[in-house]
DNA sequence: ATGGACTTGTCAGATTTTGGCTAATTTAAT
DNA sequence: ATTAAATTAGCCAAAATCTGACAAGTCCAT
């Protein structure tokens, strides 16, 4: 998953444990360790209060959780390039 | 929306009645009326049936149907366009 | 002003999503 | 190998969302 992926690396960087971010965005570990393996997914707000934390900009996590949620629809899909290429075109 | 505007295109063409559609799909027609203007959204399998009734490539409907879901989840985002770039460059 | 087509609003029931708990598994160090 | 810490898996109830149906409304032509 694209933004689980990403905190993952920032994470390990900055030499954190799950549960101290977990406990940052109120959370519990197991709930962080979901959302980074993107088997749940984040809410806005928590994706906002990461950015924060890691210090980097809000757009490229927000971008990220964004992109995860439409992969996620239309991964299956066989139309899935032609969907997106008109969403892109109407933008 | 998409896929409501395609449809409701088909219907007139045809010179259908809302309740006939309706009728095939098995739901009533205010929910028919409301799946053509996007009010609410249909489920794949409505979508393939309306493709037999209209008698047009199930894909294009469903691609339309799809763009339609993508659409709505991005479209209130500042960062939609680089999130499905993201995504199109993965498919 | 009646009748037919379509739309609007509302509502309970069904389905999904959510958060948190417990327990299991993996990892790391001694 | 044993322990302790970190992470993951599975489950369950509460909350939120979605669904289908109905009643009542508008609009338009006759």
């Amino acid at each position: 998953m694209y933004l689980g992926k990403r905190i993952k690396e920032l994470r390990e960087e900055k030499a954190l444990l799950q549960r101290q971010l977990a406990a940052e965005l109120e959370i519990d570990t197991p709930m962080y360790s979901k959302i980074e393996r993107g088997e749940r997914k984040a809410k806005r707000e928590q994706v906002i209060k990461l950015a924060k934390l890691f210090q980097v900009e809000e757009k490229e996590l927000l971008m990220l959780w964004l992109a995860g949620q439409v992969y996620e629809l239309v991964k299956d899909e066989e139309v899935a390039k032609e969907a997106i290429k008109v969403v892109e075109q109407n933008l």
